[in-house]
DNA sequence: GATCATCTGATTGTTGACAATAGTAGGTGG
DNA sequence: CCACCTACTATTGTCAACAATCAGATGATC
């Protein structure tokens, strides 16, 4: 008889899980900016008591991604304009440094791992899937960050990754040109290739302050 | 009659305060590496109950500085020579971001807060003082990065500040020559007062590489 | 009619008790 | 004497009940 199947099935803690959940709830929009996280409704849904939740939400709140008000509860952070600027800038500096770690005799390792993605991109590209670009291109600067191998880079990469969704969850992800939104990260790949660290900072800084100016563009719609 | 004082002296969350307290802890080296945080015990000496407790450790679990096994515990983070590393490195990533935008329009501004600890590791240099030039050092870096006004580089380096704390904590902070330790954070300001970015960035590089070159030699004892 | 006080409902903050697990000491058999 | 198994103890994980606080609604007063 199988035994694998019957043993207590909790590899990692409540809390972890738990974590885990309220983190893609608001990376994939299920829980929505300022809004608050009822304990009770919350514990019920996930199967939990409160204080595990709670125990998680802290988690978050540590993050940033989460804010706690004393006796009213705790929120999803909305993110200002100078918010999404922050993240962006933040973003380019921990990437830049994740780029000199990988320069360091981890080249090849990294290209492998970041062809994929590019595959990905280009694919969704061609079939002018902007939502697919969207994946595509936190999947390759994620994983541009854990070649770096650094724990910490890793780890603030992670909630700015979450950071970066909230970001683009409320106005649809249009890029104004999905083709060189490709170019852009292939030119990056090939810098690291090529081990031309100077010029990969140079495509990254751009990347970044593209998106950054394109989302601050629609946040701010054009004086009509 | 002072109503001032007899209003409910809770400012700010008990899970606010125990974070707080714990990470001091750890900072001071109250609790040492690899330490087990017992529950009970420190509930009672924080005079919370073991929820409260429990949530503010979640926290410190989320920045990296406590870990946490299912069953056993929650311990103090240890600090491979690995980890010194790594921390360095992205201090330098994280400290290089706030440069940049520290440049851009904040220069005065930047000088002007970063003298006091200047002033102050000067006089701590001149008394012999190595735990006074270390404490200056880290006012300085963290000031450095609080004018940066990035709310994200700065929650970063507030973990890392306390990280550094743990890995000089061990090993009494020897500096080769206490002036020259001086001469190295002057230069940075000098830089950020004539604008000169690229060279700030240099100057900080190496600031940090003989950091952790230090403390590595330190922590490998050259082969006897 | 508008403003302020009070009341009510619901939600959060805290606590203590209970259940489950892991480490430890003691005992037994080889 | 060593290895293994068993019972115990201490600690953590979870939960439900209680206390405290806040937002909104209701009603009274000017």
């Amino acid at each position: 008889m199988p035994v694998g199947e019957l043993r207590p099935p909790k590899r990692q803690s409540t809390v972890d899980y738990v974590a885990e959940a309220l983190r893609g709830a608001i990376m994939a929009g299920g829980l929505q900016q300022g809004e608050q996280l009822g304990e009770t409704e919350l514990a019920e849904r996930l199967d939990v008591s409160r204080g595990p939740l709670r125990e998680a939400m802290q988690r978050l709140v540590a993050e940033g991604l989460l804010e706690a008000v004393r006796n009213r509860g705790v929120f999803v952070t909305e993110l200002s304009t100078a918010d999404v600027e922050d993240i962006y800038r933040t973003r380019s500096a921990i990437e830049r440094g994740a780029l000199e770690l990988v320069m360091d005799g981890r080249r090849e390792e990294t290209v492998r791992a970041l062809t994929p993605s590019i595959t990905a991109m280009r694919t969704a590209a061609r079939r002018g899937s902007a939502p697919g670009v969207s994946d595509a291109d936190h999947t390759f600067h994620e994983e541009l960050v854990a070649c770096s191998g650094s724990l910490r880079l890793i780890r603030a990469m992670r909630t700015l990754v979450v950071e970066t969704r909230m970001c683009l969850g409320e106005l649809e992800t249009t890029y104004p040109d999905l083709g060189s939104q490709v170019r852009e990260h292939e030119e990056i790949v090939e810098a690291i290739g090529e081990g031309t660290l100077e010029r990969a900072k140079e495509l990254l800084v751009a990347h970044m302050d593209d998106a950054v100016q394109r989302l601050a563009a629609k946040r701010v719609p054009p004086a009509s």
